[in-house]
DNA sequence: CAGTAATCGAGACGGTACGTCCCGTCTTTAT
DNA sequence: ATAAAGACGGGACGTACCGTCTCGATTACTG
């Protein structure tokens, strides 16, 4: 479950693995994020910081990507407030994410996730379900909202999740967009108004004259 | 405006920069990201390749990722349909990209500017133009649409192309989703929706009793 | 002792050096220098042919004139002859670095390490104990000389090092002189005959007329 | 005779070469010598320094070391004093020549052609003569000597330049050695003693117990 | 309680890309 | 034809980082 592989080790002969090693890795990793940014992140200052070898290190994680995804995934998930306003609701998810990217070094290394992601299977392997497990909670505020009523039965949950995050993740990751919470808020209204109402018709326009 | 130097440099004293060069260099880039992906890119493989020494290439562009920019800046902007079907428009123009994205090796290479976009200021200063321009045909459409009276005159435009494409973008780059033609066609049509019908009021549900 | 930092070392922790790379490296250097001459003597080609990454050599020597003057310093001593016969000695001795240097791969690069010496103060610092101690045979048959009563006991050992390599160093290195076994014994033979007869008093001529 | 090409040129059609540019050229190149040193001389430095273009440099010299064999030949020659006494007129020449190259950019150079001189067949050409014409005040010295009677008349000429430069050079060029006027006064005595007395018989030592 | 075996810190290793530097040549317009 | 300006191909340099490996020293369990 856990992306450490330390936890689930199996308990035969030999010294076991030290847990404090572990934090002490990750712990570093987030410093040298924080303090240089992903170029400035490397194993060997990792291992220096951490007063730990490489061999420890990479006997855990097969990449330094790796390393940044199981610090990442120690973060805790994001708390959907399950107010009976779905609107606010997601406002606050997304907010918590914005502020979460904003303020810690795991915003500056995402794109570093995403790329390496794109041409590392093994990356993607692991990566995938963790992105997956984060859509969660945003799941949950949909379907409360379904089961009051506040938006139709038959919503598209993947597609309902992709159209509050994508536009989000453009303006925070991609674009140097506007992702104040005005604008979310904008953004989110007009995402939400389009899952009450249904998809519009095959064909708009076209029969203005009839 | 290009993102190449050569072209706008003042015709001063001195051999000028050779065109040939630039174009070789691109054509060598483009060349070996498709043969070998973008990690299988290096300087050296480039001049080798266009027949360029390391200093022709420097002189122009100061990394990697800024000779990617300039070839993928070559290729040609999406082209808006245009017809008076606005859904059919959208649905087009994002299968021009998704299309673009996943046939050509500028896809490989996408999140590698945006990996390196996140920590180098001097590419994002050339990458954003470039990206700003991209967004120019969606809104061609929804200006369209708009005249004909297929969307409210009000609509904002930076919204709804983030709106249109950061579903998209997501579902190409950051997660493996749906990209079939039938998934963006439902996706488009939801967001349409919520254009047309305008963003919820602020304050979704916790009137159900009234 | 050694120019090599690998031998000298202290037994600490982590993996030591490994002697195999550096013998494969100087050997490398040897060959090349053997093959192409100094000029075609590069870090890259010395790094292939010896198995070895660049970082491994530059681990040990901060450049490329250090490593051929460790590859010089293995080369065996010059072997004085000492028997009884003074001038024979010296003439025995200065033909093996004749030999040495216009048959061996070394000749080619000593004046590069004379080249790089006048402006690498860190080159100097390796290179003068090297040179020093190649001046100690020629002192050695010096000394036996004294003892055997065929020089005066107050000769200046420096000077007369000075006296007999000087020559011999400017026609071999500087200029393309007679370094044939015939003119070097006569060479040899007046300055002997200068440091039996000790230096002449300061005022030479001038005192014809009396 | 001079290095230059430039002076022996045939005067045919078009523009002329430019005196001026020459010197600037070589007097940007001792200035640079003895700023930087030879390490720090490059040809776009002396080309921006002489305001000259590298094909104006490059018309006139084949090489950088050409070029600053060609300074280095603007420098005058040794002049002998020639006064009855041979000691002191050797100790003064060559006291010109250690001053010329401890206080001058040149001894800083001559290192360099020597060593391009070892591997450059091109260089060796231009560069003898000029150490040939080098050895000729010298020998005029000695020949003063002989006249007078304080030098047998069977002296070997190249043999004695070569028994007073080759210690003397080996001590400010290969080793650090002692040039101080006392040392080379001793050096002379002794060398000039050689050549008095003659070469000793060939065999040395060896009848001792006779 | 000795033996076995996996772990630990330290740091060297092979490999490889990077970006800089310099050389000597070439291409432009202006004298 | 030569001048200044400066781009060009070529190629070496030394640095940096990756992920692996080799040490001697620990630290558990297993017999």
């Amino acid at each position: 479950m856990s992306i450490s592989t330390a936890i689930a080790q199996a308990r035969g002969p030999g010294r076991p693995r030290s847990l404090a090693s572990e934090e002490a890795i990750l712990d570093a990793t987030m410093q040298i994020l924080a303090r240089e940014g992903y170029g400035g992140l490397t194993t060997d200052k990792i291992a220096a910081l951490a007063k730990a070898s490489k061999s420890t290190i990479y006997r855990r994680w097969p990449s330094k990507e790796h390393m940044v995804l199981a610090a990442f995934d120690r973060s805790p998930p994001l708390e959907p407030k399950n107010s009976d306003d779905l609107l606010n609701d997601l406002l606050d998810i997304v907010m918590q994410l914005v502020d979460l990217i904003r303020q810690t070094p795991l915003g500056g290394a995402l794109p570093a996730l995403v790329f390496e992601r794109s041409h590392n299977a093994q990356l993607a392997e692991a990566l995938d379900p963790v992105i997956e497990r984060r859509r969660e909670p945003t799941k949950a505020i949909l379907r409360s909202a379904i089961l009051r009523g506040d938006l139709p039965k038959n919503t598209d949950l993947e597609l309902a999740v992709d159209l509050i995050w994508g536009p989000v993740i453009l303006r925070t990751i991609f674009t140097p967009g506007d992702v104040s919470i005005g604008a979310l808020r904008t953004l989110l209204a007009v995402v939400v108004s389009g899952l009450i109402h249904g998809p519009v018709p095959l064909r708009i326009g076209g029969a203005h004259g009839v």
